[in-house]
DNA sequence: TTTTATGCAAATTGTTTGCAGATAA
DNA sequence: TTATCTGCAAACAATTTGCATAAAA
């Protein structure tokens, strides 16, 4: 991931094998795994990392901007390394987590922008229901 | 809250003192509190009543459709009495959340459903920023 | 009088923190 | 060599659970 490297390096940050590998999970991933999740996926090939570092480097990430934390409305947090606002699809059954690509977002914000005037600086969009896997029931 | 009476009795639960004063709350404010909030509120005018009482009141109402959790990514859920689908305005400032009246979420949904092929059933829109109170910095 | 709800305290879960040793620069 | 990061264990905070008592139907 040179991409990484650099950004951790333009931000005074040490590129390490436990960033690295953490980023690389969600970078090569459309699953939006969970803090949990990600330490599980690595004990196979990094068994002494520990569940806090997987916490300290995802909060790194996002505060470089690397990485999105999403809240779909579970108990836990999910990451996202596609850091464009873009809409999220929520399977009510299987769970999983869909990225979407439609471009409303930008239209809406500048429309909430002139309606209320609040000052829109990010937003999210979550669409809750069935997945085409799931709809067949 | 003749509504909430019938709702509950609606569904075979019983209308109780917590049930109603707790309904009532999220009712009369646009603040959407969190649990912890709705407890403290009433720690003067139900001094005996207990925090996981708060809770499992949360998530009778919130199965009986009358109240919806929203997730602005605090550490905690807040609450809102209207359940019909609408946005969100969140103050990265003051942390107030401000409801929006913008209709983009029915056209993006269906949108979405024949662009993907997901079945949309519900929806959450939220935009963070800043308030028209916080914008004068 | 029967069934369901409340309130307490203890348990659980996701996440954060402090700190000593390890590692990147 | 020095500043930062990791990993462990302990701490925390939001939420849930078990159970005896209380209250609604």
């Amino acid at each position: 991931m040179e991409k990484l490297t650099e950004m951790l390096k333009a931000k005074e940050l040490k590129v390490t094998p436990q960033r690295l590998a953490i980023f690389n999970i969600l970078y090569n991933t459309n699953e939006h795994p969970s803090a949990e999740t990600i330490y599980k996926q690595l004990q196979s090939t990094h068994p002494t990392m520990s569940l806090a570092t997987v916490y300290k480097t995802l909060d790194t990430l996002k505060k470089a901007q690397l990485v999105q934390e999403i809240n779909v409305g579970e108990d836990s947090f999910r990451y996202d390394a596609t850091v464009a606002p873009h809409p999220h699809a929520i399977c009510l059954k299987c769970n999983s987590v869909i990225d979407l690509e439609t471009d409303v977002l930008a239209e809406s914000a500048k429309k909430v922008q002139e309606d209320t005037g609040f000052e829109v600086i990010s937003e999210k969009l979550y669409f809750y229901g069935y997945c085409t896997g799931c709809r067949t029931k």
